[in-house]
DNA sequence: CTGAAATCTTAGAGGTTTCTTAAAAATATC
DNA sequence: GATATTTTTAAGAAACCTCTAAGATTTCAG
């Protein structure tokens, strides 16, 4: 599953420099000159994780996270900083940065730190998930429902598996589309209903409850 | 058969000298900054052995080392600490930990540690395993299911020991190639499916339940 | 109550992955 | 060095999964 980052530093060279290392980890990565940009980027399409560098012309990195947390965009932030100045830090993290990173650091830290904001964001393979009776093992690929084991395709545990991560959080067709099948743009398809409904079936089979509800015109959650 | 380390500590100091000088060792060494980057690791791959400190930001070397006994894999884990406190070393050893070493320490004596532990578990004086019906002895290379004894080849044997050695934890065709021959990188073969079969053949020679599993898209499980 | 939109269900075509087999290549044994 | 055994490749068969498409059903606004 690669994820999106996209940077923003005034410094072509620290921008150029991480656009091709992150790259050769797998993200995929977009980059701004400024905070300017940065927006007009981010509105083209949603990042899954930020890199902001806290000192840019005009609109700073600061001036960005404050904007998108104002639209409820909680992407992870990561902020980069000259100096490590604790007014600057604590300003940083009050706009709702989620980490900060003083420059100069090594590549090593920074990635350490983007892997960590995403696990703790996003679909985290190690954790056994429970929603109630309900429980996904990511690592060994196995889910039960009300004590019996589900025997679930590749496709049909990735599903649940997402589903399970964000318990009572309504996911929309777009997002499962991207986060199972990987499409980056809309597809006209029905996948997701089929698999929702593969899924039901499968979970429902002695007449228990169905916890994957339709939520009409939006998509889908996975209840308690 | 070269073994593989996977180092955790926070202190990028101590990570990069100990990745150094153990690759300088002729073993295979991967290392994270944090507890959540060791699992992450230790999912794309079991290591042979694992250095863990005690003290790292949010998931700290005893929560790893808990969480991995909790899977049941039972890799030698080696604590790292840098006090010398009984406390820590008591809750080090009970979460299931095999040895511990106070820092500051010579990297003879940690070497040393390492290879005691790799020679108490691994290739030579290893414990002999039993999955379900299934035993397999490491140091006669013998395997039997359901009382009789498996004649197995010395390919057939290296992949039911790797099998084996993480019960009900799905391998990847990758990891099971980077395991048994030593291919570093992806291979285009399908070795592993032959031996698979090869194994289930002898196994299931008289109507008994296959326990080594598909699981499609994925890789292979060993089940109880 | 009616019609339109959204969702659900189903079957099957098409594609992919896995299994099996046989034979070639490599390695070990005598 | 010849023979037996093991390992690997390759290719066709089989099993299985995914996705589309179309009709059925449900929901909701008017």
């Amino acid at each position: 599953m690669t994820s999106s980052v996209l940077i923003a530093d005034d410094d072509i060279a620290i921008c150029e420099a991480l656009e091709r290392s992150l790259r050769f980890e797998g993200f995929k990565v977009r980059s701004a000159l400024n905070g300017e940009i940065a927006i007009e980027e981010i509105e083209k399409e949603l990042p899954d994780i930020m890199i902001l560098d806290i000192n840019m012309p005009e609109v700073d990195g600061i001036q960005v996270t404050k904007y998108l947390r104002s639209l409820d965009i909680d992407i992870p932030i990561c902020i980069l900083s000259a100096r490590d100045e604790v007014s600057d830090r604590v300003s940083g993290l009050e706009a709702g940065a989620d980490d900060y990173v003083i420059k100069p650091f090594s590549f090593e830290e920074l990635l350490a730190r983007i892997h960590a904001l995403l696990r703790r964001r996003s679909v985290d393979v190690s954790k056994i998930l429970t929603v109630g009776e309900l429980t996904v093992d990511p690592m060994r690929r196995t889910a039960a429902y009300h004590g019996s084991s589900l025997d679930l395709t590749k496709k049909e545990f990735d599903l649940i598996h997402v589903l399970a991560n964000s318990p009572s959080l309504v996911l929309s067709r777009e997002q499962l589309l991207n986060k199972v099948w990987g499409y980056d743009f809309d597809v006209d398809t029905n996948v997701v209903d089929v698999f929702i409904g593969y899924l039901r079936k499968k979970m429902e089979i002695n007449g228990q409850k169905r916890i994957i509800e339709t939520v009409r015109g939006v998509g889908f959650v996975l209840n308690k």
